[in-house]
RNA sequence: GCCCCCAUCGACUAGCGGCCCAGGUCACGGCCCUUUCAAGGCCGUAGCGCGGGUUCGAAUCCCGCUGGGGGCACCA
């Protein structure tokens, strides 16, 4: 049987990192056995829905490369399904009406068992078990219900998710097996925890996905990080691109414990993503990004200094503060520039008539210039790019005094060569 | 309170009885390279929660404890 799962989030807010995580692993599971992932939005709590949610959903999950198949359906929309499934537990005795309500009949002995996929056996004394809602008293389905019963009509053999959704499991099991429908495999996923050892939510800094991008990272680069949170190829691979992800995904594979989200470690990954674009690839993305983020320097300059950065910044939100002294001049912090003023001036007439204006001449001339003075080139370069970028840390300085232009070059070195003395 | 799950370096993890006085990656520390910052190279610190078993042999299996997480709605 082809294997189809479903991504099923509430529209209740923003992609939350670790609903994309667990849409990750369905999707990576789905797409490695050639099967087909559904998206179903759990709405059948209207009165929590936000809008715009399902709108953010869908472009989290575009934006990642998590794709689905056919139609986004809405829970809410199959209302009428759930209460002739609901009618005939009813009819059959496995249900029965209270206050208003359709309840289901629980066993009270035995238990419920099963295998999952990542946890092995898991087994609940049905005397734990309580009779549940399956219709609230003005028709609505309620979520254990609704998602079980959708779940058969949807043919769904793999119900992927995290593992706040292990006590459900029995419940639903119960459901299905009164329904006659064939059981779905398993697989609970591990939480995802913030820096603190909680789970996560939204008091643990970036953890939209859109915040992610909006931050400049790579979705590949995510989706990597992500793939690594509860699941691992082997004993040494850390760098697994979305294709090769795809290629050796497997559920047996996942781990159970928790797992801690660590920042750190997802921007040293996004920096190798980053720095294995090819220059071009590379630029296109900076552009993007920027235009993206409201960035309106100009194109030709970006793409001029995105070799400079490429190896120098881990997210492309960090452009502009390393780069942007290209854009604008900026006030080097005076005190920074005591002593070395005459440095200054000598930069300036080193600079003044060269010819041709090239990384390697600037480089050539400020080396001599450092010489003459009696400068060791770390002392002497330091106010000049302080001067001339504005920060004591910035790209190659020799390359980005040839990017900047002799006359801006000019004017910034004899801007604080004139300033006063802190 | 009750039920379920989990437990290897600070973090992510490999390990499915001998290959492990535990391997990889991030972070951290040192050195090298160096015009700053990165990147890169080399080296290093650091871990099987505790107690019982089982076994010739346990990080690996079993039990208990402790710790952590999740769940007990006419929420999802």
């Amino acid at each position: 049987m082809a294997v189809r799962v479903r991504f099923a989030p509430s529209p209740t807010g923003f992609l939350h990192i670790g609903g994309v995580r667990t849409a990750l692993f369905n999707w990576l599971f789905a797409r490695h056995e050639n099967g087909e992932v559904l998206l179903r939005i759990e709405n059948t709590d209207h009165s929590r829905e936000v809008e715009e949610a399902v709108e953010q959903i869908r472009r989290s999950l575009v934006w990642l490369g998590l794709d689905w198949d056919g139609e986004v359906a809405f829970q809410l929309d199959r209302l009428e399904r759930h209460q002739e499934l609901a009618r005939g537990l009813v009819a059959e005795g496995n249900a029965y009406e209270d206050d208003g309500a359709i309840r289901f009949r629980m066993p009270d002995e035995g238990t419920t068992a099963w295998d999952d996929v990542v946890r092995g056996r898991i087994e609940f004394p049905n005397e734990k078990l309580e009779d549940l809602v399956l219709l609230r008293s003005d028709g609505r389905p309620t979520y254990n219900f609704a998602s079980p019963a959708d779940d058969m009509d949807d043919g769904i053999t793999h119900v992927v998710r995290g593992e706040d959704h292990v006590s459900n499991t029995p419940k639903q099991i119960r459901i299905l097996e009164a329904l006659g429908a064939a059981l779905p495999a398993y697989a609970h996923l591990p939480n995802v925890l913030g820096e603190d050892g909680r789970k996560l939510s939204k008091r643990h800094g970036a953890v939209s996905v859109e915040e992610f991008r909006a931050q400049g990272y790579l979705p590949e680069a995510l989706m990597n990080y992500l793939a690594l949170l509860g699941w691992s190829l082997d004993e040494k691979t850390t760098v697994i691109p979305p294709e090769e992800l795809v290629r050796t995904f497997s559920l047996e594979r996942v781990g159970a414990s928790a797992a801690t989200f660590d920042y750190a470690k997802l921007a040293w990954l996004n920096g190798v993503y980053l720095r294995s674009l090819a220059p071009e690839a590379y630029a296109d993305r900076l552009v993007a990004y920027l235009r993206e983020t409201g960035f309106e320097g100009d194109e030709e300059t970006i793409r001029a200094a995105a070799p400079l950065v490429q190896e120098k910044v881990p997210k492309l939100g960090e452009f502009a503060s390393f780069a942007g002294f290209l854009f604008a001049r900026s006030e080097p912090d005076a005190e920074g520039l005591d002593g070395g003023r005459p440095v200054l001036a000598a930069a300036r007439d080193a600079l003044a008539g060269l010819e041709p204006f090239t990384a390697e001449a600037v480089e050539g001339a400020l080396r001599e210039a450092a010489e003459r003075l009696g400068l060791k080139p770390r002392q002497a370069f330091a106010p000049i790019r302080l001067a001339v970028t504005g920060s004591k840390v910035s790209p190659g300085l020799f390359e980005s005094i040839a990017l900047l232009g002799r006359d801006e070059t000019l004017a910034r070195l004899e801007l604080s060569a004139g300033s006063e003395p802190a």
